[in-house]
DNA sequence: GCCGGTCTGTACTGAGTCGTACAATCGCGC
DNA sequence: GCGCGATTGTACGACTCAGTACAGACCGGC
């Protein structure tokens, strides 16, 4: 029986397990593709799966029926989709959609719960980014009421591009929009600004990260804290 | 030895415990007085108890130092103090602080470690409660990014009521303009809104909610979300 | 009863964003 | 290579709120 090598694991979440907890994971995992707009958590409905991210970007969005959606969380290959589960928590009234394309490992509801409740390592590690989540979760929310929009533009794209392979980010400004929950001229306006400043080139239905340092400027303070918590905590961001 | 009587308990996470994972807590604890601005968790030092609050209300705000300060959580009676524990995680960028004083029970956080250890049924309550707070977070993402001033200030007028014994709320303009993240003046112009709707009346360092129906209507949908996934996941909140 | 700090009320200008509308451009499918 | 939907660029008035300044009101301490 080949026991798979550490290198070959994409998710840095299940990279930074035991290997035993690895083994057990990969067990009942099972490779799935995820298309643009996939649901991978539809709100008020029981989640059915854990997905452990390897190449796809997913978002985390409120559901307002009345008011508008803006987006809570973000999640690629450094995390996986399905905290309430892991908090014993069985649905949420959000949504979890597929914003980029790419794989995951997927796992069934309740063979993950096995899991966690055996493999006290896992569970560690998956509160550990649980957490991570949380501060992420409420650095959005110190965003949306302190930073202009440009800079929340620049703190988004910064946090996408990092759960990217390469530099291109395929989203339109309507969609950016939504999550950040601003008007969409709002959005061209600002992608040009950051567009003059170099951080960034912009093309139809797609963003180029050109510089990241210019980019981090541009965002005034408003990304990093979660990432540099992530690397304390669990390890080496991809 | 005498054995407390459930309707003692007048923290409602622990009331929802099973008999003997409350006892273990209350074996452990110890009833302190916590005053206005005392510091339960400094930004960045090691998170040394948990407390479970029972009448006091504590907030948790960002600490950027250039930036900013903003709530990101509110905590009362219903909840406790030091989530990041329960993830695993021994420290927070965060600052959790008393914003009305009051009674608590706190645990010191080795013991808390243990507890949480043997009592499976202790650690999936508070996992509930963990997962209610990233709610409310990412609520207040919400509300900071859609919301106008004076529908945030409902909302948060509201939840601190929850959290309160009596319908006064002791707090200044000033206070709530660092809790939003808004100009002082406008909680002022904000309040005499609110107060002409006949929802509050407003004396000096304190704000009395006369209606809550109205403070509802004027908080455009903002407010009741976490609140009711609370009802649902651990039970009547006070 | 006065003093000094805290809190509240009000005013003004400017920046940022909204809501909306509409034209220009792109690129895929037939 | 044409058509059509999707995407992007631009304009304009309106409104919210920021930043700032300052005066008046309140309240506890001496």
């Amino acid at each position: 029986m080949p026991v798979p090598s550490q290198r070959f694991i994409r998710n840095t979440l299940l990279g930074a397990l035991d290997l035993r907890d690895y083994e057990a994971v990969r067990a009942v995992a099972e490779p799935v593709s995820l298309a643009r707009r996939d649901v991978l958590i539809a709100a008020g409905q029981p989640i059915t799966h854990v997905h452990f991210l390897e190449s796809a970007v997913v978002s985390e969005v409120t559901a307002a029926t009345a008011g508008r959606r803006i987006e809570v969380g973000l999640t690629g290959r450094e995390g996986f989709v399905g905290v309430p589960l892991l908090l014993d928590v069985d649905r949420t009234p959000y949504e979890s959609f597929v914003q980029i394309e790419g794989q995951a490992l997927r796992v069934e509801s309740a063979a993950f719960l096995r899991l966690i409740q055996a493999h006290d390592g896992l569970r560690r590690c998956l509160s550990l980014y649980a957490y991570v989540v949380h501060l992420q979760t409420a650095d959005t929310a110190l965003s949306n009421g302190t930073h202009t929009l440009e800079e929340r533009l620049a703190r988004w794209l910064l946090m996408c591009h990092d759960r990217v392979v390469g530099n291109a980010l395929p989203v339109t400004h309507a969609f950016l929009s939504t999550m950040l929950g601003v008007r969409r001229p709002g959005v061209t306006t600002a992608i040009h600004s950051l567009e003059g400043d170099g951080g960034i080139r912009a093309r139809r239905s797609q963003v180029e990260v050109i510089d990241r340092e210019k980019l981090k400027a541009a965002a005034g303070g408003s990304y990093g804290m979660p990432e540099s918590e992530y690397r304390r905590l669990i390890g080496v961001a991809p």
